[in-house]
DNA sequence: ATTAGGG
DNA sequence: CCCTAAT
């Protein structure tokens, strides 16, 4: 503690009114580690960070992505924001006002499908995602859905529907080929591509990745056998087909990193994990980082993968240069596909023109062939055959894809990848509603004649959105599990019944601009219980909120009723401190009960569940800072504040930085007690150097003279307190 | 969570 | 200010 550059001024007068704590004992802090330990370390830093990593996925049963709008001009403006803090009407009335919009925005993880239904599948093609300028308002899409085995690469997709629109239960499918997208720059997301060859699309991640690791529901990680390090190559292989939409590139780790900072277990996990984890993302261990995209595996057992299919990661670190990702702003991304369409009964697809090649293609040769066979027709929306309703949807939205791809991957790979992020979207965890001129056609056993749809309908008002079906379990497939209780047992059975969902959005804004950054949706399973204690801060500038949906259940009786009604707002209470926001001119400077907002708030009166089940799957989206490691703020301290630390280390005496937090700077939130400790130490620098080389703003002689000399004092009390005593007080 | 120190 | 080690 005593400063090497310790400087013996006198202790002019001043006497110590307490007590000096006890020295801490001498702190040793060994040289690094040499490199060989390093090295060895970090095996188990991937390995702790793998398994940090799952944990927190499964915790954060990450889902794709809500739209961010742009910025929202509503929100933080005006004075006391605390109300309208997160603008959550525009939230809710964009969003979820209706069922529909919460069920649009977020893209339920898809369940496991078992691997061979190759045949008769149904294909849902022509996937394009547009990008939503704003949150999402309802996912009405234009889907076109075939029922029928169209399939055809391409995305071009004509389907017939016959009678039954339904889709999830019959929506196990084969997907094949690749889609053309057209992905906006201006974002730059990067898809990752994993599907590849994967004719069948089952789950990737299920077949890769995970009989690697198992993780327990404690967080203990259970590794295979292997007992050398694993080839990156290896590694690579296995992982890249993994993480869709979180996959960091090589250079890369950082979505791990900010999973892991961000997402916390509900439970608190041996920290050390964290640490390293941490410890390995941000700082000498970045390097090895690449191994660690398999962090991304969320998956691991079948049973959780249908967990945490999806995440989505801002990214908005510039030192990831290299890596073609950027800060994502307040778009999404959108990815045309082109399409024909085709009006013979026939489901079938054309070719575009444009003939996308397929990648993976092989299966789909026939159909494909049958495909350009048929005569090309015009785009309509329908026509009558007999009393058939044809119906074209030219596209869909859907939340978000998140995926990237490194620069080197191949356009072929980018298109697989976007395949594979739709797919992984589209699967069996996902239904489709049917929305009739804005109303929504629940009864599943309606005749469209009944429901009113019609070839003599103007389809256009007919549309179609995507809703949530995380627990839907094709009767003719096993059940899935869903990660209730111990997401990382892949034997978990699937409950039957979910009795609810929540989606937890994540807001982030910009402190200064005062504008959205972005939002982010979080598809949770049930039984998450949400932290309270979100506010936006300098230092944390999210919200978060989170919907809860009623869910229907899985057996076959709830299959009817399987829409999901529109989800319920919970309203949340303000979350936004003024002190540190200062959105509003007029907000009152650091009132003292200005500190209105507790440090905790609870967005959404998430009522704790078994804990148990929570321990894993847990959302406790409590950000360290935007991004992996924003600096704060710089705050120089002012000559008032110097004030007040000079008078409260005086009388406390250094070493006691919580205290004299406590007492000078309780109400300064930013101010923490390292802070102070820091500002200390840099208060004894200046004082000794000479006035010239003190650079900011000027602080009075005055004031240094006591930094010196309670300096002074407290290091000789110190000493004291270690051994003899020599309250001396030079001069 | 604090404290001490190095960066 | 950040990051860590050691408490």
């Amino acid at each position: 503690m005593v400063s090497k550059k310790r400087l013996d001024y006198g202790f002019n007068g001043y006497r110590a009114p307490i007590i000096p704590r006890a020295p801490r004992s001498i702190r040793r802090r060994g040289p690094r580690k040499n490199s060989i330990e390093d090295s060895k370390l970090c095996a188990f830093e991937l390995l702790a960070a793998v398994a940090g990593k799952l944990l927190q996925e499964s915790e954060s049963s990450a889902s794709s992505n809500v739209a961010n709008g742009k910025v929202q001009p509503g929100i933080c403006q005006g004075g006391n924001e605390k109300e309208q803090s997160l603008d959550d009407k525009a939230l809710k009335s964009e969003s979820f006002e209706r069922g529909s919009c919460a069920e649009s925005a977020f893209v339920p993880e898809i369940s496991i499908q078992e691997q061979n239904q190759a045949e008769n599948n149904s294909v849902l093609e022509q996937t394009s995602v547009r990008a939503s300028s704003d949150i999402p308002k309802k996912v009405d899409c234009d889907i076109k859905l075939g029922t029928g085995e169209v399939k055809n690469a391409d995305g071009n997709t004509i389907s017939e529907v016959e009678g039954s629109i339904c889709c999830g239960d019959s929506l196990d499918r084969k997907v094949e080929g690749g889609a053309e997208l057209h992905a906006r720059d201006d974002n730059n997301q990067i898809i990752d591509s994993s599907l590849a060859n994967t004719s069948t699309v089952k789950d990737p991640i299920e077949e890769d990745v995970n009989t690697n690791l198992l993780i327990k529901s404690e967080g203990s990680v259970q590794l295979p056998l292997y007992r050398d390090p694993i080839p990156d190559a290896l590694l690579q292989k296995h992982w890249n087909n993994v993480q869709l939409g979180i996959r960091d590139d090589d250079e890369n780790s950082f979505g791990c990193n900010k999973s892991s900072t961000r997402v916390r277990p509900f439970r608190p996990q041996p920290r050390i994990g964290h640490r390293r984890i941490r410890k390995m993302l941000t700082s000498k261990y970045r390097k090895v980082a690449p191994k660690l995209k398999g962090c991304g595996l969320y998956n691991t057992g079948e049973g959780i993968r249908s967990f945490y299919q999806y995440r989505k990661r801002i990214y908005t670190q510039e030192r990831f240069q290299q890596a073609p990702i950027k800060k994502r702003k307040l778009s999404d991304h959108t990815f045309a596909v082109a399409y024909h369409q085709d009006t013979s009964s026939d489901s079938i697809s054309n070719l575009p023109e444009k003939g996308t090649k397929m990648d993976n293609g092989s299966s789909s040769a026939n159909i494909l062939q049958r495909a350009s066979g048929t005569p090309a027709t015009v785009r309509g929306h329908q026509k009558a055959k007999d009393s058939h309703v044809k119906f074209s949807i030219k596209s869909f939205r859907v939340p978000e894809l998140y995926i990237e791809v490194p620069e080197t991957a191949s356009v072929g790979s980018l298109k697989r990848t976007v395949m594979e992020a739709v797919t992984a979207i589209l699967g069996n965890g996902i239904r489709v509603g049917v929305v009739l001129q804005g109303k929504k056609v629940r009864d599943d056993n309606r005749t469209l004649q009944q429901a009113g749809i019609s070839q003599s309908t103007n389809l256009d008002t007919l549309g179609f959105t995507l809703e949530p079906s995380f627990s839907h379990v094709s009767p003719s497939m096993t059940p899935k599990k869903l990660p209730s209780a111990l997401p990382c047992d892949p034997d978990q059975e699937l409950p039957s019944t979910v009795t609810e969902l929540f989606f937890c959005f994540k807001i982030e804004i910009d402190i200064n601009s005062r504008s959205y950054l972005s939002v982010e949706s979080y598809h949770l399973s049930s039984n998450i219980s949400w932290s309270t204690d979100f506010h936006f801060s300098i230092d944390q500038p999210f919200v978060y909120f989170a919907l809860q949906v009623p869910c229907y259940s899985n057996d076959d009786s709830g299959i009817g009723n399987a829409s999901v009604d529109p989800p319920v707002v919970n309203k949340f209470d303000d979350v936004m401190d003024n002190e540190n926001l200062n959105f509003s001119p007029q907000t009152p400077k650091n009132e003292p009960n200005d500190a209105s907002v507790p440090d905790s708030k609870a967005l959404v009166p998430v009522p704790p569940m078994n804990a148990e089940a929570l321990a894993v799957v847990p959302v406790n989206p409590k950000p360290k800072r935007t991004e992996l490691s924003q600096r704060r703020t710089r705050r120089p301290f002012s000559v008032a504040e110097v004030e007040a630390l000079v008078a409260a280390v005086e009388k406390l005496g250094t070493g006691r930085w919580r205290d004299v937090k406590l007492g000078a700077f309780e109400n300064a939130d930013h101010r923490t007690y390292v802070d102070l400790k820091d500002k200390w130490k840099t208060l004894v620098h200046t004082a000794s150097i000479s006035p010239q080389q003190r650079r900011g703003e000027a602080v009075p002689q005055e004031l240094l003279d006591r930094v010196l000399s309670a300096h002074s004092y407290w290091s000789q009390h110190q000493s004291k307190q270690q051994g003899k005593h020599q309250p001396s007080v030079e001069s």
